[in-house]
DNA sequence: ACAGGGATGTTATAACATATCAATCCCGAA
DNA sequence: TTCGGGATTGATATGTTATAACATCCCTGT
């Protein structure tokens, strides 16, 4: 399970990576990868952490792509609905996603201290959560696994 | 497990006894569980749905219990604390929680056909997600489980 | 009476998100 | 070429959710 986000990596190249698998998939799926939408999925990327939408507007507005919010929530929008971001609901904020587009049902560990968020996979929860929805007749469209706590980086220094 | 919520139950004993259970609750905690509090839990309880904070207030309001949001969020956040109620992060919403005060950790099914929401306990699901974040050396405060889709009322009628 | 704490009243504002319409661009059909 | 439709972006305004800050009230212990 993948802790990026929490471990030290070639990052420039993790980076770098993501976006060609991003642009591969938007050509594969005929989504029209545009210059605001990969500014937003390369700031999303640059840091492993959950953003705001106008934390997103303000560094877009810095390159001169956009000063007002529907810029910023249309991007996301494209993002989230291409699979290459997600929106973390407990902050009300987004994030890149470290799979590339492929079909997925993420989990997040969210730090409260530095907004660093891991995502792994939720097969198995929800196939837990999934048993009692069955009994009662409900059905899953979607699901929302998001864990806040402390990441090991902010453990340490403040108590 | 509890698909309270979508099933049909006694209601008005549900209500009353959920309340009852809440009153004792606080008074054993020592917590002071003044009108406006009580009147925000009942009106959280009648319906078993997430309710929007300024929904909350426009109820209380009816009754004369206050007309500021401030009202409605330091209700909520009391009844939150106290553990009488939960935040549904997916929604922005809150609902009254069917557990009375016990210690745990919810998992939600939301229906976003008419907002019903049913707890069930995720035990299973953050021991889970708990491997894969003691693998990372994650330290898990607080686990958002919600799972949105279609209660059986709704799965019929609209398709 | 007085101080301190908890609860509430009130005003203002911050933070997050969307509706709406105009302008532009691209591409294929006529 | 010219036209029209669809997608994208620009811009303005507004809606929704949440909190900061400070005043007031009430109770309680000294
Ligand atoms: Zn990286
Ligand atoms: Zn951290
Ligand atoms: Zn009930
Ligand atoms: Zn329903």
């Amino acid at each position: 399970m993948a802790a990026i986000g929490f471990c030290a990596h070639d990052h420039t190249a993790c980076v770098a990576e993501m976006m060609a698998h991003a642009e591969a998939h938007c050509a594969a799926e005929g989504l029209n990868f545009t210059p605001v939408r990969q500014r937003a999925l390369e700031i999303l990327l640059r840091e492993h952490r959950a953003l705001g939408a106008y934390d997103l507007l303000a560094q877009l507005a810095e390159d001169g792509l956009g000063s007002q919010p529907p810029v910023a929530y249309r991007a996301l929008d494209f993002l989230v609905k291409a699979g290459l971001a997600h929106k973390i609901e407990a902050l009300n904020a987004y994030v890149a996603c470290v799979h590339s587009g492929a079909e997925h049902t993420p989990a997040f560990l969210i730090c409260r201290g530095c907004r660093a968020v891991a995502e792994a996979d939720t097969a198995l929860t929800s196939g837990r959560l999934g048993e009692a929805a069955a009994a009662a007749g409900f059905h899953i469209e979607r699901t929302v696994v998001e864990a806040q706590g402390l990441c090991p980086a902010c453990q340490g220094p403040a108590p």
